[in-house]
DNA sequence: GTCTATATGTAGATAGAC
DNA sequence: GTCTATCTACATATAGAC
């Protein structure tokens, strides 16, 4: 699907972050081309070194750009003052959050391997600080009574893994909504962790 | 590391799959090239045709044998009778097989979309078989009236998830070991099902 | 900013000697 | 059963014209 020459600058960038995003869930990182991205955007592999400089640095770009959105989504909600509530609204800010973006999901889970070793640390680090803003959640209700807990950096994990699995089988338009589905977890993430 | 000719046909077919287990969990399957695996074993790459057709086949191999190892453990152990004896049973058996085998775990989840279209329903049919027994054992806590759960398939793909991911921070000699680790999930899950 | 052409390397797989 | 040599295809990345 070529191209008649031109200049797209404006629009170009986004759609190669787009359709490498979109090959890179479908297939894996090392298993797509740059060839590939660029037949998808519908330009030719040269023009793709205009907007990064390697694969490498289009690959940590979208995972980066992944951990960024989530930490300024957390961050600029107004979360409740109660452990519950906060609690509450972490889940289904989380489900939410990751059912609109499966594809951003499952590369910065999936591709992180493929990142060098700098590009992995930071990817790491803002990891780490969306666990922490759960466990701080949790630490603070055990501190209050309200949530009992053995570990809670172990609970951390254990409840984001169950949260993020929602990915790997929902399906919009199967039997449960995004409602239905933020519904359940919270009555199961409430239970695991009650006084 | 060439190895001077001769014939190890007994030795060689098992450190390919070894070998291969090994670099496609550390790299993925398609950043792993033939020439390398032959290279971990010692071999040159032509002899690695002599034991697989094709790389594909290769992943299909490591990736059946270990849903097939995973489900022949399970119904090889003798399960209690009560529903909460048997989640039990099967929150520790879940957690012990992962951590022993941490690499083929990785592979089986992250190379998944790797396979061909029919080597993939194969093995979707074997982890489907997996998520039944625990799913068969929830509902039957249900019917006895000592487990609540709005909705079994999705509590069982959520404990699934949680236990799973264990595989994701785990680390021998950390602060946790597999015991108490097992017991820590046991907690959350028993609490999670708890009518 | 995009194109075409290309430099350079490496991939999976096979053939035939030993 | 393994080796060496090779076929064919495709990879990332760059240079220079438009």
């Amino acid at each position: 699907m070529a191209r008649t020459q031109g200049s797209h600058s404006e629009i170009t960038g986004p759609r190669i972050r787009e359709a490498a995003l979109h090959l890179f869930a479908k297939h894996g990182f090392a298993a797509v081309s740059m060839r590939q991205i660029a037949g998808e955007v519908g330009v030719q592999v040269g023009a793709l070194y205009n907007y990064t400089p390697d694969k490498q640095a289009l690959l940590f770009s979208l995972l980066e750009g992944h951990m960024i959105d989530l930490l300024e989504a957390w961050r600029s909600l107004d979360t409740p003052q109660s452990p519950e509530a906060r609690l509450e609204a972490f889940v289904r800010f989380h489900i939410a959050f990751h059912l609109d973006r499966p594809e951003a999901v499952f590369i910065s889970y999936m591709e992180l391997r493929n990142l060098d070793p700098e590009n992995f640390s930071r990817i790491e680090r803002l990891r780490r600080d969306y666990e922490d803003a759960l466990e701080t959640i949790l630490r603070d209700g055990v501190a209050k009574g309200v949530f009992a807990l053995p570990d809670s950096k172990l609970t951390t994990l254990a409840v984001i893994a169950m949260l993020t699995g929602v990915t790997t089988w929902y399906r919009p338009g199967g039997r449960l909504g995004p409602d239905d589905v933020s519904r359940l977890y919270w009555d199961m993430v409430r239970k695991t962790v009650a006084a």
